[in-house]
Parts: structure tokens; sequence; C-alpha cells
DNA sequence: GCCAACGTTGGC
DNA sequence: GCCAACGTTGGC
């Protein structure tokens, strides 16, 4: 099992969106990295805990807990011609863009940018990089448990 | 809106 | 395979 750290735009699936979908689950969409696509095809287990993050927002941070709830399969958005997701090189037959669903568990109180950045403990972490620009992101076990602490 | 950092593209 | 140009990300 691995710890991972996910960034959504609010303005395209927030935290409370998440809670008001079926069975508050998302299919992880847009992903057009290829890093990150890797994590969610080669690395992830059903099960695995993620940290759920806003990001290019007003407040950006942690905003909840969620798990990653499917097997790798197919983004429907690159096959979709009228969708900004729209991947023109990629094919029904021989799919580029891969991705999970993602569950919520729970939502949690907003851990903004700058309280993340007060902790030493988290220094490390991939988010708080300068020039990080990573979707998604494993998260140690150290640095999950430590957040979970300042829940 | 700005801009630094980074990934991707394409000419050579 | 190199690398300049370009596009995107994301915090501020």
């Amino acid at each position: 099992m691995r710890y991972w750290l996910m960034k959504s735009e609010p303005s395209e699936v927030s935290i409370d969106d998440l809670a008001r979908m079926p069975k508050k689950t998302v299919p992880w969409f847009g992903v057009r990295n290829y890093q990150a696509r890797n994590f969610m095809r080669d690395e992830m287990q059903v099960g695995d805990p993620v940290l759920f993050y806003h990001s290019s927002c007003e407040e950006p941070g942690i905003a909840g807990i969620a798990k990653v709830a499917s097997k790798p399969y197919p983004d429907d958005t690159q096959f979709d011609p009228k969708g900004k997701y729209f991947d023109p090189k990629s094919s029904r037959e021989n799919p580029r863009w891969i991705h999970v669903d993602v569950q919520l568990v729970k939502k949690t109180r907003l851990i903004g940018l700058p309280e993340l950045r007060e902790h030493k403990a988290l220094a490390d972490m991939r988010i708080l990089q300068r020039g990080n620009r990573l979707s998604i992101t494993p998260v140690t076990p150290e640095e999950w448990a430590f957040i979970e602490s300042l829940l």
C-alpha cells in the first residue's frame, strides 16, 4: 500500500463536488502528464489512501481524505472530440490516458499551503517544492501520519 | 495578470 | 539526440 496526494481544481471537482457524487466516487479524468498517469496505471492499488488537494484557487491546500476506488482503466474524456481533454493521438484500441476512480473518505478542515509550509516534518513534500507541477505525487507514511495528526 | 518552472514539440 | 521555442501549471 502507498499513500498519495492528488491535486484537483475546485472549479473542476472540489471536495464538496466529490461528496455529492453517486457513491462519492469520481473518475480522475483529465490527467495529461505521463508521470502522473504512470502512478495511476502502475503503482496505485485499490484502497490506497489519498490526500485530496485543492489547487489553483483562493485557498490552496489539503481539503480531505480519499482513497483509490478502482483499478486503472481508460479516461473517456480523451475520446471526446468536443471536450477540452480530447487527445487526437489516442484511440479506443490503444488509449493513451489511463486513470482510476477516487472515493471520498472524509472531508477535513482545510490545511492550507502556508500551514503545510510551517512544518519541518513536511519540508520534503513534493507539493511544497518550488516549481512543482506534478498533479499526483507519492506521500511517505511519515508525512501521512503527521498530516493526520494535524486534523 | 504575472512569471518562474517545467514538460512537450519539432527542426536540425 | 540536442535544444530552442512554445504551452501549461499554479502560487502569488
